[in-house]
DNA sequence: TTTGATGTAACTATATTTATTACAACTTAC
DNA sequence: GTAAGTTGTAATAAATATAGTTACATCAAA
């Protein structure tokens, strides 16, 4: 199954606040706008951004802006912050293998470390990646804008 | 979102593929025992496994092997077999990005190539593991079965 | 104190996964 | 050729997760 759109969204929501900031308020209401999303849902990835430490969301007047550096904030990190898969896990298990049959009772063990691998090369490139190149690769595409 | 136990589940079958053969007959009805899952789930993904080339399946007596040798069967050809992701597509994009706004517009363009590297990173690492290497970690736990 | 925004609860709608029942189709062996 | 055992598949339900929506208390600044 599919990574949810939480992600995505939490990277156009950087995309906008690099692009917009000062010109207009990056408020959730102007961001449901651009991503075609309802404001609640974009309230609640910021909240997660925030309890992130990546973004500074003022309450009153409104307004959110990155909390740090472009280059200090990975993919990873907005990865981290939106998924909150419980278990941190990539793979799910099927729950209940039989624990009379060898194999039932072994293949957590044995594909334990396989699949952490996995995981592990998909993590280490999303860490790869930072806003700082975003901001670098949406240059090019909004010159004309 | 986790990645769909079919996944776990083929490889779970593959196990005991290469446990059982000879010992027993691998059926739906066999592979439902071990892994706690319904038959007719089993059936399901036996059907898309066997579509992709990987297993053959005998209708009349019942009955299930491995269509190619161990060490030419990857977890990247299981994934893919079973995950059926329409797609192909591992990241979920939000649907109706505002066109009339400039990172609405492009976020899509902007994103496709960042993410398609992570994808490949983890399918890569998906590639990199065969059922021999699996064959040769589930020996170590069932040594003593 | 008014204004405009966030934070959050509650509920709904939609989609996806997994489970279950039922049965036709098929293959082998008797 | 028929009985037995199994696969293939449809139809449906149940469980879970995501996303949308309404409503409103809370907060900060002008």
């Amino acid at each position: 199954m599919q990574i949810s759109s939480r992600f995505t969204l939490a990277v156009h929501i950087f995309a906008c606040i690099d692009t917009f900031s000062g010109e207009y308020k990056i408020t959730s209401e102007f961001l449901a706008g651009s991503t075609n999303v309802n404001p609640v849902i974009i309230r609640k990835i910021l909240g997660q951004l925030k309890s992130a430490g990546l973004v500074s969301v003022a309450r009153g007047p409104g307004g959110t802006s990155a909390a740090r550096p472009l280059d200090d904030i990975t993919f990873l990190d907005i990865y981290r912050a939106v998924e909150c898969v419980g278990s941190e896990q990539l793979f799910h298990f099927h729950e209940n293998p039989n624990p009379d049959c060898p194999v039932g009772r072994n293949i957590h063990h044995i594909l334990d470390d396989k699949l952490f691998r996995v995981q592990a090369a998909m993590e280490a490139e999303l860490a790869s990646i930072t806003l700082a190149d975003l901001k670098k690769d949406m240059a090019k595409y909004l010159s004309g804008r």
